[in-house]
DNA sequence: GGTTGTGAAGATATTCACAGCG
DNA sequence: CGCTGTGAATATCTTCACAACC
């Protein structure tokens, strides 16, 4: 199984996105040059990806949609599924859980975590809201295997290392934060504040053309 | 004036948050060293972003906290200030407001629009919401130039193009779609569930030890 | 004819390593 | 000495371009 870079990965994900649309409309192939299209990237790029998949894909007929999408599947998913914990109903927390609500069974949020007494006990889009205390307990119960930090910054990092502790090897991190954690964890950071400010930079320059963004 | 690329400038947006911290806690100086181990980059990625900026630096007493953070507002931030529109008040808008609000003086969401007439009217953390309709009529009266998308994936097209007809020239966009803009606008998209599917990914696999992720 | 799969070339981004300075 | 600034080397990512194939 070959070794795909970070950044393919997220384009994978975005492929799939386009192509389960593409499998509800009942399309049943698409060429390199029109998947490019709609992920906004060229099509040698696609090809590329696509080599550490394994081959398929036929000269003038292009992909087939259902295989390509079973390929994505093996390669992306866990075959038993994977879970998230989110530490942090606020605002940012609750907007997440309502947005993840459902959509993906092999990838949910099972539990969230407060230190607001007042937070605990109820449920919040479906999801039980747990006093942040029981995170360690909780999460060996449930298998959790994945974090999401919605907390303001000066939490972040114990919240961090509590999830590792739990056995969490996986970071979705909202605190604008660089958390410290041991090799072998995954952290991906998700900074707002500084996507706006670098929008921002970008666009008072009106004679420069800067590459678009990865999310 | 240097030409800086798309990832210096999130480094640099780090390294001032870092120096703001510092700056609150009278340290006077930093070694590249000191503040690569902060951003979690190398010291040489340090010094080379900072080549940008024009020099300054000591040998042997690093950077002045106080003149870095002045080099850093020159070129990050614009000399009037900017403001943004954030599009869509449901429950990812709201905390992004709620986040914002009163943080950045140069950089302040002004202006919430929502399609939802029971929301218009109101404000939400200070921030009026006004209805959809009055985007364009809004935006140039207050003079918006950046926007942040927070509608449904349907609507973030059409949306997208409302801002671009309104003047804007730079976008956030949470909506996990690809935006179709003209060259010259900006946008940085900020895909949660993608950033939740790659860490899925990479937290399974134990042996590879993948770069750590940008915001 | 038209499209895939891929080696090779080309861009970008990062790190090395060391001269120069305080 | 220790640290900065930077040319050169390296690594990574993207695109080109073309043979193979339907």
């Amino acid at each position: 199984m070959a070794t795909v870079s970070d950044k393919t990965i997220g384009r994978l994900v975005v492929y799939r996105r386009i192509l389960n649309d593409l499998a509800h409309k009942q399309v049943p192939s698409i060429h390199s040059q029109d998947l490019a299209q709609r992920a906004q990237v060229t099509a040698a790029q696609v090809r590329r990806d696509l080599m550490g998949l394994g081959c398929f894909g036929t000269p003038t007929h292009g992909y087939d949609v259902a295989g390509f999408l079973e390929a994505l599947r093996q390669r992306l998913d866990a075959p038993q599924g994977q879970t998230a914990a989110l530490v942090g109903a606020g605002n940012l927390g609750r907007a997440i859980l309502a947005y993840f609500a459902g959509r993906r069974p092999k990838l949910a949020i099972v539990a969230a975590f407060d230190n607001d007494p007042a937070k605990a006990g109820r449920a919040v889009r479906g999801c039980p809201v747990y006093p942040l205390e029981d995170l360690g307990v909780r999460a060996k119960e449930l298998k959790i295997n994945l974090g999401i930090i919605t907390v303001p910054e000066e939490a972040a990092q114990a919240v961090a290392e509590a999830l590792i502790a739990a056995g969490i090897r996986g970071i979705v991190n909202f605190a604008p934060a660089r958390l410290r954690v041991p090799a072998g964890v995954y952290v991906e950071d998700i900074d707002i504040t500084t996507s706006l400010e670098k929008v921002a930079y970008f666009a008072r320059r009106p004679a420069t053309t800067p590459p678009r963004s990865k999310s």
